[in-house]
DNA sequence: ACATGTGATGAACAAATTTTCAATGATATA
DNA sequence: TATATCATTGAAAATTTGTTCATCACATGT
C-alpha cells in the first residue's frame, strides 16, 4: 500500500505546515484533518523526521549560538559564550583579549546581581586582568573575592594580587589574597608554606568559593607564565618534555588532560584543579595559541563554563592537533 | 540604555536558538542563561516579533496547504482541499475534473469510515459524478445517500440518480433519489411536486443529512446546467441579465452571493441553500471558468469545505474580477 | 513631594504538548 | 488455522508552554 504510505507523509506534511507555520494547536488541526489529536503530534514528529521542518534563526548570533551548544554539548559544559575573533594579526591578541574580558565581566555582573552574597575564587594570568578591568563600578559589599593561587609575583601587570585589588576596588566586595609566591622553590617549601596558618585560612576560604573563574595557560614561547618570569625556560622545557600542553591553577597538563607527574607542579602554591571539580568553575581563555591549552583543560572535566572565541571554538571542534 | 536593548534581542537570539533549533526546554534555556522560564517565553516571543525565526516546511505540498489555509480564513471554511491543476488546455477540465474526482472520493472516504452511520445528500453535475466514479469499492451498508435535487434529468450523463446509483453500487449503502424533475414548467407546478408525500418524505431526510457534497454550476455557455439541456439558452440569458453567475442547488446567484430574485429560482425543485446554513456542507467545483462561481457560492456562507483546484484557488484570493 | 502612568518581573494558573501504556489489529510464520 | 510479532491507536499521565495578574521600580507630569 505505497499510496497509503504517501498519504502518510502528505498527512505530516499537512499538519506540520498548519501547526509551524500556520500557528494552530494540535487540537484545531486534529479537526481540520480529521484526525486525533495524538496523530497530528505523530504527524508533526514524522514531518520532523523525514527532515521537511526547517527552522532557522536569521541572526548574525545564530551560529555563535550553535558553536556554543557544540562545545556544551562536547564536553559537558554548563555553558559556554563565545565572542568574535578580533582580527589582531600581529600584536597577539589585543581586540580577542578586550572582548574576552568584557564578555567575563558581563558573566561576573551578571552573577553578581543573582547572587549577591558568594565568594568567588579568582585566578591568574592576562584574561583575568582584563576582565577585571572592564568590570563596571557597582557596589557588591557582601560579596567576597579570593585568590585560589599565590600572589606574590616578580612583575605587577598581572598578578593575581591586582586582579583582586581591581575587583575589590571596583565592587567594594572584601578581597583575599594568598600571601605566599605563585611557586616555591623546592617541594618542602611548598609543603612549609602551604601549612602556614595564614595561608591555610586562605585556602580553605578559597575550598568553598561558589564560583571560581581561571584563565588557561599555554605551554608554547608565548605563554605568559614565561613571559611574565614565573617559569623559566628550562623549567618550560621540562614541562613541554613531560607533554605539557597548557596550565590551569599552575598545574601543567598533557593533551588529555592530565596533571603531568613533573616536579614543577608539586611546587606549585595554591588549590589544585581536582579540588573545583563538581563545583562552578568558569574558564576565560582565547586566541589561536591556546588552542590546544583549552582542549586539554576542557577534557580535564573541572571547567563548567568557557568563555572564549569563535576562532578558537571552531579549532576546537575540528578533530585535528596542532599547537 | 541601548546597549541593554541590544543585549535583550541577543538574548533573544540565543533563546529562540536554542528553543527552536537546539531542542531544549524553555525550563533547561532559563537556566543556561540564567533568567527565569518565563523570561525565555518572553525572549523567543521577542525573537519571533523581529522576525528573526524563520521557519519553513521543505515539501511541493506546503504551498497548496498554504492557499487552502489563505481560503479558509478567507471564506470561514472548516476546511479546503486543493488538488494539482492539470494542464488540460484544449478540451475542457478533464485532469482536474478527475484530479477533483479523486480528492472528494477521498473526502467522502474517509467521513464514511469515521462516520459510518450517517446520511449523505448529494448533488447534482459532472464534478459530482467523476467522485461517484472514483470512489473505491467498500461496503458502507450503514450509511444513505439521499438527493438533495429533483433527479430526473433529459440526459443521464451526470444526472443525479446516476451519482447516487454508483455510490449505493459502490458502497452497498442505501440511496434516496427525489422523483421529480430538476426544474418545474411553472413555478405552480413546482408547488405541486413539492407537496407530494413522496417527495416530502425526501425531502424531510435530505434537510437532516449529515453532511452534503454539491457541486457548484458556472453560469456561462460552458454551463453544463446549459450544456445538459436542463436550462435553456433564454433561460440563461435571463438569468445572466439578472446577475447570476453560477449556481448552488441549482439556484442561481449574483457576484455577492444572493440568490438573485428571478422566477427561474422558484421553479427548481429540492432543497434551497438556505436549509443547509450551519451544516456541514462541501462544494467540490474547479477549473478556469469556475472562479466567478465559486466566489459567489463561497460568499453565500453555507459552504463548510471547499474541495478546488491550484490555479481556481490563487484566482479566488487575487481580488480582481473576471468571467 | 506626590500622584499617575508605563514597563518589567515572576508566581500562579490554564492550556497545550509530549510521553507512556495498554489494547487493538494487521502480518508473518509455523 | 493458530500463534507470535509488530506496528498503530487513543486515553491518560506527565511535562512543557503560554497567560494572567499583582507587584515593583522608575519616569513624568502636577
Amino acid at each position: 500500500m505505497a499510496q497509503a504510505r504517501e498519504a502518510e507523509t502528505d498527512l505530516a506534511v499537512r499538519a506540520a505546515w498548519l501547526s509551524y507555520v500556520g500557528g494552530y494547536t494540535q487540537e484545531q488541526i486534529a479537526q481540520r484533518l480529521g484526525v486525533s489529536r495524538v496523530k497530528v503530534h505523530r504527524l508533526s514528529a514524522l514531518a520532523q523526521d523525514l527532515g521537511f521542518v526547517k527552522v532557522s534563526i536569521e541572526h548574525e548570533l545564530a551560529s555563535t549560538v550553535a558553536l556554543e551548544n557544540r562545545l556544551i554539548e562536547l564536553y559537558g559544559l554548563t555553558s559556554c559564550i563565545l565572542v568574535p575573533t578580533m582580527d589582531d594579526a600581529v600584536n597577539g591578541q589585543t581586540g580577542t583579549l578586550a572582548a574576552l574580558g568584557a564578555a567575563g565581566a558581563r558573566f561576573l555582573s551578571r552573577y553578581l546581581d543573582r547572587e549577591p552574597a558568594t565568594t568567588i575564587g579568582i585566578g591568574w594570568g592576562k584574561t583575568l586582568s582584563s576582565i577585571a578591568h572592564c568590570l563596571l563600578r557597582r557596589p557588591r559589599p557582601n560579596n567576597r573575592f579570593v585568590s585560589v593561587l599565590g600572589s606574590l609575583t616578580r612583575h605587577a601587570a598581572a598578578n593575581p594580587y591586582d586582579v583582586i585589588h581591581q575587583l575589590t576596588h571596583k565592587t567594594g566586595a572584601e578581597g583575599f589574597i594568598m600571601p605566599v609566591p605563585f611557586i616555591a622553590d623546592a617541594v618542602s617549601d611548598r609543603t612549609l608554606l602551604m601549612g602556614q596558618k595564614s595561608v591555610r585560612k586562605i585556602v580553605a576560604l578559597a575550598k568553598q568559593a561558589d564560583l571560581y573563574m581561571l584563565g588557561i595557560g599555554s605551554c608554547g614561547p608565548e605563554a605568559s607564565a614565561f613571559e611574565s618570569g614565573q617559569v623559566t625556560r628550562s623549567e618550560l622545557e621540562t614541562l613541554r618534555a613531560a607533554g605539557a600542553i597548557g596550565d590551569l591553577l599552575g598545574r601543567f597538563f598533557d593533551q588529555s588532560g592530565k596533571v603531568v607527574g613533573c616536579e614543577f607542579n608539586q611546587r606549585v602554591l595554591g588549590l589544585e584543579p581536582e579540588a573545583l571539580r563538581g563545583r562552578q568553575v568558569t574558564a576565560i581563555a582565547g586566541g589561536r595559541g591556546k588552542r590546544a591549552a583549552i582542549e586539554g583543560a576542557l577534557k580535564m572535566g573541572v571547567i563548567t563554563t568557557l568563555i572564549s572565541d569563535e576562532a578558537t571554538a571552531e579549532a576546537l571542534i575540528e578533530p585535528r592537533e596542532g599547537p
